[in-house]
DNA sequence: CAGTGGTCTAGACCACCGA
DNA sequence: CGGTGGTCTAGACCACTGG
């Protein structure tokens, strides 16, 4: 029985196989685990573990007193990461560079302090940067840093290494929301972004949390034209 | 030992508390299997469970012959997930009604045909949308079908059962692939979403693959002042 | 080599469901 | 009640890693 595939693994397969064939259909019965048993000739563990897995991933649901059918697969999801536009622009093989267009000690806005956890005029770190690839402007980064988290933030080579990268290593992220918008740039977006302040632009608002602080906030404006956020769906 | 936790689980929080406070960082040792088998007194069976899950889960990296370690968290995902829209707005309690322009076969352009892996010139299914949430219009919803997953699609009551609905139901769901986008509507989309052609309006565009063939791709258009896409990362 | 995780077994007890 | 999944045990053998 050695280099053979995992038990539990051929199970899935066989699993997974009648499943996107289309031969079982959302809310058909799967096997269940004492048939499964006896089919492949395993112990109830091992076939259990399969089972488990496949419903962890969403492809089956499993009902106590009841049994393990298909599950609905329109609510299958894809992978939206957090990524440092650093690393996805070199990994694209292209080169990224950054131009910082301001750095400096504020004190907060209401709105501001609201989101960061803080009172109104408590001290935050504000930055605003343009990301290029290739030269090309594609993202306007605007943050804002809660000190707490981060208190030499403003001593940092933003050119080198991204408020992004420099938050990631300083203050492990353990939480993070997002919204995913469009609108129109403002005249300094559209500026530094180098497109008609007519063009819609896709906007990432992100708000991320390090253990009991808020870290920080941030909007990346991204020129419609030049930017998209795309992913895949897999069974 | 009735009504109480589950073991796995006890494990599972544990180790996930130390994460989140920070106190294990980005690449630091978890324990070993037979360390927490003796802390917490179970079978080794079950301290692996606890950490193969955290590992599916992405909070935690297993090497055999070395070691667990915590993950690097900002690669942490979030769930963006098909929906229906109709389903979607009736979760928030609103009322979801759709308004039918366009129903028709057509033949392909060469663009739709590629898409839908048909050759230029064969039939296709064509419908287009409005959405409506609580009378106001949310979505622009511009449709190809493929003939061969759905020969009844141009009969359906779209009003009723949104075009999504209806081909998940016709043809299972085995991948898909989007991208988000934000462009200006064209003239015809903003009359139907009552906005300004210069509104920057947010797009998801969809394809979709049930078995062998491309079910459909879409073209789904929302005002970028009325809808976001918002989500949430957990660790 | 000793320590780690990867997999598997043959049992067990329980909670839940429908008939 | 019998069948289902949910959990757990106390072993076992293996593959991989580092020193």
């Amino acid at each position: 029985m050695s280099h053979m595939k995992p038990a539990y693994l051929r199970v899935k397969q066989f699993i997974q196989q009648h499943i996107s064939t289309g031969e079982w259909r959302t809310g058909d019965v799967v096997p269940s685990e004492a048939t499964l048993m006896q089919q492949f000739g395993i112990s109830r563990m091992t076939v259990n573990r399969a089972l488990s897995e496949l419903s962890a991933e969403g492809l089956v649901k499993r009902v106590q007193g009841l049994g393990t059918f298909v599950a609905e697969l329109h609510r299958i999801s894809s992978n939206l990461t957090i990524r440092d536009i650093q690393e996805e622009v070199v990994e694209r093989g292209h080169v990224h560079s950054a131009r910082l267009l301001l750095s400096q000690e504020e004190k907060a806005s209401a709105e501001v302090a609201h989101s960061l956890g803080l009172a109104a005029g408590d001290s935050v770190f504000h930055t605003t940067l343009v990301h290029l690839e290739n030269g090309v402007p594609i993202q306007f980064e605007d943050r804002y840093v809660n000190p707490a988290v981060s208190p030499g933030y403003l001593d940092t080579n933003f050119i080198n290494i991204t408020p992004t990268r420099h938050l990631l290593k300083e203050a492990p992220l353990t939480e993070a929301s997002y919204s995913i918008e469009a609108c129109l740039p403002t005249a300094e977006q559209a500026r530094y972004l180098d497109v008609s302040p007519q063009e819609a632009c896709l906007v990432m608002a992100r708000r991320t949390v390090s253990g009991r602080h808020v870290a920080s906030v941030a909007r990346l404006v991204y020129p419609g034209s030049r930017y998209s956020f795309a992913g895949k769906f897999q069974a």
